[in-house]
Parts: structure tokens; C-alpha cells; sequence
DNA sequence: TGACTTATTGCAAATGATTTGCAATAATAT
DNA sequence: ATATTATTGCAAATCATTTGCAATAAGTCA
């Protein structure tokens, strides 16, 4: 919380209770704006739904948060501050896991095969987990 | 064409003016339901956007299009009837090309890591064309 | 070919996600 | 504590997509 704090200074942003809200909440899994809407509100601060989408904005252009796209309409947010990763989405629940791949090879192969300058990339895998089965 | 008048009729469906019309622009590229309704209107077929809706509906569930989704709000559409490919976008002027990848090894290596059962995927990548560069 | 059945269309209004304008509120520097 | 101004809440706007319904037209069959 220091680090999104001092982050926060040196962009002369305020770290304002909403956004220590937004941050914990994001701690655990990538999720919408309506989770993280009642996430927040569950635990008594009331909080609208503009200000969560300002807030994710700014997360993202300050690098603390990225959004994720999983096919679906709503987008998703999770924090950025962990590894390289992929998603895995149960199509019957909706469960998200993070899967961590070497992907260099085919990247490689990917850049081979264009004139373009390929600057990143999004892997999603859609199945069904152990429970939904 | 009439590769898909014979699936609409073993479906009870009709081949109208229209449905022939999103057939054929989506002959040239993956495109939004708007670029689709705009492409089809400049040939002097004027037609609603819902209707657009409702044949992209209808050729996805014949198995005819499908849809794809490049991280921005809006849906895209291609045909079907085309290898199993993945996108590569440009940031900067949109354009869209096609990667043909074997990306079998991290199909393993992705499912070695899960108990969920991996029914598919989608992988695409995002930088700046030739021109844009 | 012409009449008939009903899938399909156009239009307008509904929905759901996201964005924006603005006045009120609250975080920080002094 | 006070002043400055980033930030919030609220309501209305926007954008993509869906839906209800009456009018239209594709395909079938006499």
C-alpha cells in the first residue's frame, strides 16, 4: 500500500480511501466492475460505479492494475504487479486460474511469419475445472 | 453460396438478400458489425444494424462465422470456413492478419499444469504494421 | 405461376457496459 | 487549521448489443 501511495505522490494523485478499496479488493483475482463494485460495498464503503472505473483508469495508466479481456463483453482488472501469465476460464462457472507458460518458441515463430512489430500478445484458455466436470 | 443455401435449408432457414450481402463482405476480412453494415449500405443495399445482429447470430450458430474478440469493446466477425488461425493487430491503423502458429507443445504444457479440462483457446497478438512503423 | 406459410426484416425502444459534466467533498502541502 | 485542487457521487450521455412487434418476402406446393 506504501508503494501505490508513493507511485500515487509522484504523479500528484491522492491515494484516497476509495482507491485502498479498489486495490484490496483486486489483491485477490481479476474481476469486473460489478464484483468489485459489491466487493467494496459488502464491507460497508459505499462507493459508485464511475469512480471504480476513473480509479481502474488511473491504476492502469500508472501501472498498477491491467485490464483483461476474456471474450465476454465486461472487461476485467487485476493487479500488475505479479509475473507473465495466461488465464483459464471455466466456461460452466466462470472460475479464473492464472496458468504460467514458456512461450518464447512460438513467439519467436509468430515474429518470423510478419513484417509486423509484435509488441505483446493475450493468451486465454476457456475449458471446465474439476468441479464443473 | 450455395454451399450455405444448403445448410440454411437442411436448418429450415431462408437465404435472403441480406444474409448473401454479410456473406460476401465478410468474404474480405474480420470485421465490427458496424464496418459490415457500412460495407453492405455503400453497395445500395440498405439493411438494419439488428439485422446484422441476428444473421452474425444465425451463421455462428451454423457453424458459417464466428466471432472474434481483439480486446477493444467491439465484436469482430470472420468466416468459418478457414484453417484454425490466430490475429495479429496493429495498434496504430487496425489492420488484421492472420498467423497460422503449431502451437501444440503449449497446448501440452498449458494442460499439465491444470485439473481444469482445456476445450480451447484464443491467442492474438497486438503491434504496428509495416506501414505504421 | 399464384397463393400460403412462416422465417425474416426494419424500426423503435430496452438493456448493459462504460464515459462524462458538474457541483460537492476530502487529501495533501503550507 | 487553511487553502488548493484532485477526486468523488450523481445523473445523464454514449456505445454496443438485444428484443418486441407488425410488415415483408423466401420457399413450398397446388
Amino acid at each position: 500500500m506504501e508503494r501505490i501511495k508513493k507511485i500515487m505522490k509522484e504523479h500528484g494523485q491522492r491515494l484516497t480511501a476509495q482507491k485502498k478499496d479498489v486495490y484490496l479488493v483486486l489483491k485477490h483475482t481479476p474481476q469486473t466492475v460489478i464484483e468489485i463494485l459489491t466487493a467494496v460495498q459488502l464491507k460497508k464503503s459505499p462507493i459508485d460505479k464511475a469512480t471504480v472505473y476513473r480509479i481502474l483508469t488511473g491504476f492502469i495508466e500508472l501501472g498498477i492494475a491491467r485490464e483483461i479481456n476474456l471474450g465476454d463483453r465486461e472487461a476485467r482488472f487485476e493487479l500488475a504487479d505479479c509475473e507473465h501469465h495466461h488465464h483459464l476460464v471455466c466456461q460452466s462457472c466462470g472460475d479464473i486460474k492464472d496458468v504460467k507458460l514458456c512461450e518464447d518458441t512460438l513467439l519467436k515463430e509468430a515474429q518470423k511469419q510478419t513484417s509486423f512489430k509484435i509488441k505483446s500478445h493475450s493468451l486465454e484458455f476457456f475449458g471446465t475445472c474439476e468441479k464443473c466436470q
